[in-house]
DNA sequence: GTCATCATGTAAGCCGTTACATGATTGC
DNA sequence: GCAATCATGTAACGGCTTACATGATGAC
């Protein structure tokens, strides 16, 4: 999950851990706080696993040279983040400050983890992906989108087939947590909807 | 957050570490999936603790007097649930089914946690414990309440002040959230107004 | 006689947290 | 020169999950 995220945050731009931190908490709300106990040891785990490669922030002036010499692959936002985060620092060496790129098998991952055959279960898992939604093919989204409904109407059914001999405490709760099911229901709806808009005016049979 | 539903599941009646589970997952849809591989531990912890205590289920004859002899201090429902646990099986030896009392110390625990001067932070802790609210105090009630919408409210504050850059989707999400915490404080507002008029009704001022 | 359900437990591991330790840079 | 913020990391631990191991009972 703290993968995805990482990775989706490092699709965009190069980042350093503080930074991905900071967006985490800010940008989305979702994984609101994140620890850096959680962060460094997450980047050092996707350096070793080859997703990311990282290069130290101008440690004296010998070079960021550490494993990938700027390849013209697209890349060019990320260096301008690099310039962007050494802007007003100007040259000065600000603590081995880490700038993470992903690399192409970091975005296969990232790929990979976001259309999920790993169980969606879990609200945070399921509004992540959706909320990164834009790197997923427009079918994949929809599929995303058709899966959380599905498991949400079966959650719901679930929840109304046992309203038994509750207190008025519980039972509140238990309406309440039913109410948010049904609304995040017809939130998906309206979703599904415009995405299968989408796909009827790029021309295809959008039909599952 | 386990030791607590265990609590006030155990408040009630006592209960086998299969029977919570199902309790849990029927009963509230919160801890839908808690496993035994987390609840049979937890009981453990909580007999160690002191917290309850555990009869064997008609082990062969030999007595249930592990640790309390049925006292008659208010427990008729659990000697209830027992001879229930046990009526279809009439006599039989149905293999060690530890069945869960909770102690005074248990009480006061569960008294505890309910109030919960630990974080009282996520969204499934808070249920949990308005789940159980019957057990509170009036003024506890209401102040759980209160911090609960004081909590939502500044994040509902913090999730306002950062619409930023985002793309359709996580713009989205972002907006779904919100809308979430917006219907959550509406819903406190209903359950807080409804307990001040319960307090008023009972005589005492609710101020605060 | 075998399958589903009831029933209890252990072990390994994941994913994350808090707390600790360190140090550089900037602004006052 | 002191505090706040930026920046990275480690260690210990917590809580829960999965998978494994075991066995009794009842229904068909």
């Amino acid at each position: 999950m703290l993968d995805l995220a990482i990775l989706g945050l490092l699709s965009e731009r190069d980042l350093h851990g503080y930074e991905i931190r900071r967006q985490l908490r800010e940008h989305l709300g979702l994984l609101a706080n994140v620890s850096f106990g959680s962060i460094y040891p997450a980047l050092t785990r996707l350096e070793k696993a080859g997703a990311v490669v990282a290069a130290e922030g101008d440690p004296g002036g010998h070079g960021r040279a550490t494993t990938t010499p700027a390849p013209p692959t697209g890349s060019l936002s990320g260096e301008l983040a690099v310039l962007r985060a050494r802007r007003h620092t100007a040259a000065r060496a600000r603590r081995g400050r880490k700038v993470y790129r992903i690399t192409d098998a970091g975005r296969q991952l990232f790929a990979e983890l976001l259309a999920g055959s790993g169980a969606t279960d879990d609200a945070r898992s399921f509004s992540l992906r959706l909320a990164f939604a834009r790197h997923l093919a427009p079918q994949a989204r929809l599929a995303l989108l058709e899966r959380r409904r599905a498991q949400l109407v079966q959650r719901l059914a679930e929840s109304e087939e046992s309203r038994s001999d509750l207190d008025v405490y519980a039972r509140s709760v238990v309406q309440h947590t039913a109410d948010g099911l049904a609304r995040d229901i017809s939130w998906l709806d309206t979703l599904i909807a415009s995405e299968r808009a989408a796909l009827v005016a790029a021309g295809s049979e959008p039909r599952t």
